[in-house]
DNA sequence: TAATAAAGTTAGATTAATCTAATAAATTTA
DNA sequence: TAAATTTATTAGATTAATCTAACTTTATTA
């Protein structure tokens, strides 16, 4: 059984892998990730590559193992299951979510999250617009289109968010986006790459930042 | 903020004084329950007792603060909706519902509480009949009359048990017995205090041991 | 009440997770 | 390609929670 620190390096490696295509993870990257120093990843990773669920030679990228992707899917997928259940059921926040959900995906019970899964009717994707893994680790991998990339004149629906941070899914929700919205490219700014969207009747001005977190279909 | 050893230090004594109506507790005693060595309690008291969270004088007894006891009552509150949940939601069955809900007693939301307990139709008592505690640290002391008490020929109704362990509560379930079941006591042995109870027209007999772990009215 | 037993405390060690500071390797860039 | 920068590693400390072994205090009992 692992600790709740060693499932947190395993979860955060597998998110930027899915992130990056599999290239690899460096050990600044992670501790930048993590809010710890790289020494501390440093260790960590001697741990968990003597558990066999990372793979790397000094100063190399860092591999998640078969077993360790198992494990980080795992994670991922209680996370968004709790994250499902706390939209859905208890009536929190887009927002609000994340944070508790960091804590309910430590918690260890097979038949818990099965139950869970269960009585949410299982759900292919979470609050975010994020795939919810299977329980045997099948993921969904959505093609990553950002708002950012769109042409003038496409019309496209939200379906995730990159950031999950309440500062950021706040603002979403201020300029009235939420998943499954349409919207419609209006213009682009070449000097800022800042883009006017129209949704539901409304037009407003964005940042490219803000177009770089919004997953579009 | 407390750490995860620290809450269960607090939830023991408060279950342990609950228990002996607030006579204090002893180091071996906290040792014996929490499967640690006195040594270890010792040094935790030190630190509870720095926070102020009890107090005791060496070698004396230890008993909570008020905010020790604020303290132990929001985690037992936590415990038992929890508990509620996983039994009356999950549909997790009498005897799984305790083990898991020790781990998710220590989720820090108090939001999660709160509407959780609004999910579940803020109830009262949980599914091993222990009353929750209120937000505001309220707790129904219900009088603790013991099945093994009984005189011969009364009749009562099973309203909690004290054991939580998975091997008791099967134990019960396989009598036949469940909360607010109505039963008679038949019969009672003078050489081992066993005795007969009568259970939906089923006579059943059970030990001493067994009768001190059913709470009756 | 003196001896024995039980309960509680202290000292010194260990493991996990973290840090700072120094150093080494790899990569970028001038 | 040599210097500078970035990235990664190592060494040595710290804190929390635990242990064992030795010791002290309190309680029991013969």
């Amino acid at each position: 059984m692992l600790t709740i620190a060693e499932e947190n390096y395993i979860k955060k490696m597998l998110s930027i892998s899915l992130e990056n295509g599999g290239e690899g993870v460096g050990t600044n990257e992670l501790a930048t990730n993590l809010l710890v120093k790289p020494s501390t990843v440093n260790d960590m990773l001697k741990k968990l590559r003597q558990k066999e669920l990372i793979s790397y030679v000094k100063y190399g990228k860092i591999h998640l193992t078969e077993s360790g992707k198992k494990i980080g899917l795992e994670i991922l997928r209680k996370h968004r299951l709790w994250e499902t259940f706390l939209y859905e059921k208890l009536d929190f926040t887009w927002d609000e979510v994340h944070e508790v959900a960091e804590q309910l995906e430590h918690i260890q019970s097979e038949k818990l999250v099965e139950k869970l899964d269960k009585f949410l009717g299982f759900p292919a994707f979470d609050p975010h617009g994020d795939p919810i893994p299977s329980s045997s680790g099948e993921i969904t991998l959505l093609e990553k289109k950002m708002l950012s990339d769109l042409e003038i004149g496409t019309s496209c629906k939200m379906v995730a968010v990159k950031d999950n941070s309440a500062a950021f899914l706040n603002y979403v929700v201020e300029i009235g986006l939420g998943i499954n919205n349409q919207m419609q490219v209006i213009s682009r700014q070449d000097f800022d790459e800042s883009m006017e969207i129209k949704i539901k009747e409304k037009t407003v001005r964005v940042s490219k930042k803000f177009a770089q977190n919004i997953y579009i279909v």
